[in-house]
DNA sequence: TTAGTTTGTAACAATTTTGTAACAATTAGG
DNA sequence: CCTAATTGTTACAAAATTGTTACAAACTAA
């Protein structure tokens, strides 16, 4: 994930948890705690997608959201609406103002992740498509694909898995246990020194014509993503 | 959904949104915010469709009707007329005006499409073929048909479904589980490895000739279309 | 330099995963 | 009711992946 998010809410407690959490998750998160100063910052901010709050200390939520509608340099930014229970009735007239998805509080934050997927994967696909990246390599989580400079890499499944272990957590150095742990089934005893056969073949697979070497050996410590 | 559609109606908002997600399901969107303009344009554009608001600042939208109506060139165009509330008394009227559907604002989009879908079926039904598409292959779920490369693929109830799930998610890879819980009806136990089998007759039947194969497998996770 | 550590590498066997055909059970259509 | 089509399961074959080991190479510290 890597889009950008802005929450209009007033509700300090809910922006938090949800700020928090979809950080975690790679987006970059500005919010507001009321409409007008929403709208203005909205516009410098430039997200993806947009958490609206249904009551509003100032503007409703229907307000802004036609604002938004009307104005041109946000053509097509999604728009989920968050309402608190009892307001379901007024569905019909917050999709004519043109919101894209609904959410009535109280929510999970795995239900909002869902939506927020689901919008994103018409709207802007390339923000959910959960890729890892780092100088020239990119690996996508769903669709299991790992490229070199463009270039497909076919890896089996531990090798896959030892390079996104890497790939989330780039130039820090893990040791063999470390790895281990992180990277193999739980419970499973595997030799120490099986590690270093599997960094060879991902270090075969991955360096494949005389790409610079991406993996680092740190003596008598273990591996690290350059 | 692949047909044209145009627009007069002098609420911008309005144009905006509904032109927005008309675009996202496929059709080509002109407008025009009054009468005039918009018989002009109408002409040069050649809808399969026209959205017609009833109140406009200069014709009204009966006037338009009519004009349209007389005009031989846009024999059989269908209309939708957009009434506000309050309007509704004059339904009769515009039945006769040879107006093909009403909506009343506001209206969801949802709405909007339903009546869209209903009226195209019948004038013009090509347009609503909705159709899923992946390279060369083609996937017509009202009439339930696949093709390869435009010759005809006979396949099974399940076979069907399978393929119609991975063409909604292309290049995506899903475990056996989760094909499984999207392909199969609820609550039924199948083996996982039954999954194997259904992909290897989907791939006997959708790979006729010499054609490339289209489903990946992703050992030990799942399989892809692509 | 040398002895002692640590890592790189290839080869092998074991294991896991997938492909495929055949069969019986079930369903659908005439 | 009968026939053909479809479906799920199983068993075995084929393929890919995995862990281990042994030895070579590289490095470190004295």
């Amino acid at each position: 994930m890597n889009g950008k998010i802005f929450i209009i809410e007033d509700e300090s407690s809910i922006i938090q948890l949800v700020q928090h959490n979809l950080e975690k998750k790679g987006f970059i998160v500005s919010s507001s705690t009321n409409g007008n100063d929403g709208l203005k910052e909205l516009k410098k901010f430039e997200p993806n997608l947009l958490l609206l709050d249904w009551m509003l200390p100032d503007l409703s939520g229907i307000d802004i959201c036609k604002n938004i509608r009307k104005d041109n340099s946000f053509k097509g930014l999604p728009i989920i609406m968050l309402t608190a229970k009892g307001e379901e009735e007024d569905k019909i007239k917050g999709l004519d103002s043109g919101v894209d998805d609904y959410l009535t509080k109280p929510f999970s934050f795995n239900e909002l992740m869902a939506r927020i997927k689901a919008i994103l994967r018409r709207s802007d696909p390339k923000t959910v498509s959960d890729t890892l990246e780092f100088d020239d390599l990119r690996l996508d989580r769903l669709e299991k694909r790992v490229f070199r400079d463009s270039i497909e890499i076919q890896l089996g499944p531990t090798e896959f898995r030892l390079l996104e272990f890497f790939l989330t957590n780039p130039k820090r150095v893990f040791t063999r246990d470390q790895i281990l742990e992180n990277v193999w089934p739980n419970n499973i005893n595997v030799e120490t020194r099986t590690i270093d056969v599997h960094i060879r073949r991902l270090r075969k697979s991955i360096n494949i014509n005389n790409n610079k070497e991406l993996i680092r050996t740190v003596r008598s410590s273990g591996y690290s993503l350059i």
